[in-house]
DNA sequence: CGCCGATTTGACTCAGATCAAGGTTTGTGG
DNA sequence: CCACAAACCTTGATCTGAGTCAAATCGGCG
């Protein structure tokens, strides 16, 4: 097939010290020493089709992960089988802390369109971080990045309303796009309502509701799974004003 | 004042050797050596009292802490003043790495009631993980657990009807009362009902209400703070039935 | 005793879920 | 290239879990 050579040139490994997002991923202020001894660890398995794990609850956690193309999402199952998106994950972000507990991921990894990652083993994490000084406070930076994303979430699933959390996330959104120098104000959904709507603690109903009323307000406007942003300070105000008292 | 000399006493230090948390807390799985190593860098600064901070939102990050005695939670906090409790932190719990991200503090840990922690500075601990092979490990499952632990709130937030919530909550205090080697059904809680709605993300009103529907089901028995579980299995059966479906 | 904060209880309301139905886009096989 | 199916998305009507408001009760404590 046609189809396979394709992913191949894809697949050609591109060194951190070229990569663009590196400002962004593991090799956050590193030298260029630094970066050639990155570059040696890093794997960069097969790119991930639309719905492919990257991996799931209860496989042991032998990598951490960074996105390099396209989107991951990370949800946690419940006992009964009902599942909590607990992140979306774009190009430079990482994923797989979550087994770093007992050493088994804790949650499952899906790509929501094809996608490629870059994979730094633990095995290798570790005698890596004794040798990078500069790595060793990178994963410290990377894991409190975690957990404060993690607290915002919680903040927004305990105390907004559905207006303030869809609000929240396009405003999320859209300063990650900013931080990748891409449009602030104009980007693609990777994933589907129903999605959007189980992150935000939701029915897909009200997503679509919102939107709709979001665009009869003129602050955005969408068409399907693009997003244009035309009034963000409204959007802020909406967020910015959960409860003006006290 | 004869208050102050009941402190001093109290603040009589203890070694790690000694404590009986050690195997849930930074020493765990450690060897004598390794303890004797951890002792001479742990701190034990005075106890907080009750309603004081451990540490606000915006202080610059220079220690992780782990809970000797009482309680603390940590509540992030939104633009609008709005607070979010994210985590009630019993003794042999460690709290902190919330500011690993950008070196700041990113919520505030507040003493529930009369407790002491022992404080772990972070120069110390990046020359420490050095030198003491388990230690580096030992960070990374805390830092996996805190994670993990994020993430049951977040489905518990996003998914669960306020009776599982309280369900759930009940059942967390419980196992960890057991790991503490207390009694798993009879305890007291340390948080007023007002943070137990706040944490569990509804109204006071709510958690009162179902307190009492939990006792005229003869679930629980509860008097003021001290509550007794009555029937473990109905408690569990409330949260595993979320959805028995699919 | 009397005040104050914490908790409980009751009555009412509403944001958002659920149910139902129709429309649109994408992919697949013939 | 078209027909058909499967997702995906939107919109309307209705229902309800839990929030809000209000008021009583309890428990400490100076």
């Amino acid at each position: 097939m046609t189809n396979l050579k394709r992913i191949d040139i894809n697949h050609l490994k591109v060194s951190c010290k070229q990569c663009n997002l590196r400002e962004l991923c593991f090799p956050h202020g590193m030298n260029d020493d630094e970066l050639t001894n990155m570059d040696a660890v890093v794997d960069q398995p097969q790119p991930l089709h639309k719905g492919d794990f990257l991996y799931r609850d209860g496989d042991e956690n032998v990598a951490i992960y960074a996105v390099r193309s396209g989107c991951v999402k990370t949800m946690t199952e419940s006992p009964n089988g009902e599942e909590q998106i607990v992140g979306f994950h774009l190009p430079g972000e990482l994923l797989g802390l979550d087994g770093f507990g007992e050493g088994v991921h804790t949650c499952n990894a899906l790509a929501l369109e094809t996608s490629s990652v870059c994979e730094l083993p633990l095995e290798k994490l570790e005698h890596l971080c004794h040798e990078l000084p500069g790595l060793q406070k990178q994963m410290r930076r990377i894991m409190g990045k975690e957990v404060a994303s993690d607290h915002q979430l919680l903040l927004l699933l305990g105390k907004m309303t559905a207006e303030e959390r869809l609000a929240s996330f396009l405003l999320s959104l859209s300063s990650r796009m900013h931080e990748r120098h891409w449009k602030e104000n104009e980007f693609n959904l990777s994933m589907p309502r129903q999605d959007i709507a189980n992150y935000l603690g939701m029915a897909v109903e009200t997503v679509s509701r919102l939107f709709a009323t979001f665009q009869s307000e003129n602050i955005i406007q969408v068409d399907r799974r693009h997003i244009t942003i035309l009034d963000m300070p409204a959007l802020k105000a909406i967020v910015g004003d959960c409860k003006k008292d006290k």
